[in-house]
DNA sequence: TCTTAATTGAAATGAACGTTTCAAAATTAA
DNA sequence: TTAATTTTGAAACGTTCATTTCAATTAAGA
């Protein structure tokens, strides 16, 4: 019977990720995605298929990571104040953590490939709408609990948390005062109240 | 004495950044810029240095066809709110128009860039502080007519508006139904009165 | 132990990359 | 017309690109 995969895909997953990350996608060469992995150039395509296969694996590797963060910070919130607030401590956490200012992988590739590669537009459209359901529902128990006003429908103040996810991403990569950014977000969140 | 350039740099530059902008700076080849052009591999080293310098000028170029706009439109916008909202209907316009989904070159090129590449990190810079500059006189403008509220500082709200913007380029890469960006930039503004 | 199939390493594939070279053509002011 | 200087075209530069090939190695179940 066969030999088995004998590396930890996720370990791989991850180096591969970092070079992404900083490079951009058409920025990382195979010989970048080689040297991070510490894979065989042959190894890389056996298992991953191609660049374009493997960049896929990293993203949804990437976006799940996230979830999981999400999932657990909303586990530990028990108000749609504290939860909304919890997500976008995550995504500033990420922005001081960020040493080389890389931004988001997800919105720089958003940028990069979205209006060139077919399966890059799927993954963004399902990213765009799993983040904005999130969102909406978390608005939408804040509205429940008279927490937050019903000026806008949910799903309008979804958008509108989502777009400045977005937005915070991008001034991240200039910016990472963190007074700044914290009055930023609180100023994203008055909308709500 | 000698030729002069025959080419009109203007037409160059628009055609030039139509590729970048599609293609993005590293997904853009010097044979794409020479098609693109219609000019000669060695005319485009010639009158530009390298692709590098060619794409600062593109920067430049576009970033200058932003600030006319502004400039003229700012013109004819007798007070702070008219004025900003000027300014996101500029941006709205902008995505309507964008069939192709490419999104902003400066936001798209932010992202790919920045980290990467000193040249651009500095007009990234500069880009910011003009921009700001820019937003936080207008509210700056509309708290002394009493038209915004001063919870916040001119200083702060900018920073608020410029990443809103960043967030909505970034938005209008998937979403583009009017009645939503509409609805999301009303939200935006809601912060300021 | 033998069979089976994946992993591995190294080399090679041809195409595309950004850039350079250089002689010929073009254009201007003297 | 001549001298000066740029534009132009075409080819070539050496490098790097993503991908393929293939024989040798490895490890598991039969």
């Amino acid at each position: 019977m066969p030999k088995t995969e004998t590396f930890n895909r996720n370990q791989v997953l991850q180096n591969a990720t970092a070079v992404f990350h900083k490079k951009g996608y058409n920025g990382t060469s195979m010989q970048d995605l080689v040297d991070a992995t510490s894979l065989n150039r042959s190894s890389i395509y056996n298992s991953f298929g191609s660049k374009l296969g493997m960049f896929m694996e990293v993203l949804s590797h990437y976006q799940s990571l996230y979830k999981s963060q999400m999932g657990k910070e909303l586990m530990h919130s028990h108000n749609a104040s504290n939860m909304i607030k919890a997500i976008f401590d995550i995504y500033l956490k990420d922005i001081y953590g960020d040493r080389d200012r890389k931004g988001c992988l997800i919105v720089n590739c958003k940028s990069e490939m979205t209006n060139q590669e077919p399966l890059i537009k799927s993954f963004m459209e399902q990213n765009q709408e799993q983040t904005i359901a999130m969102l909406e529902d978390v608005v939408h128990n804040g509205q429940m609990e008279k927490i937050f006003n019903e000026d806008q429908t949910a799903a309008q103040y979804a958008l509108y948390l989502y777009s400045s996810i977005q937005g915070l991403r991008m001034t991240g990569i200039l910016t990472n005062n963190e007074e700044e950014l914290k009055n930023l977000v609180n100023t994203v969140l008055t909308v709500l109240y």
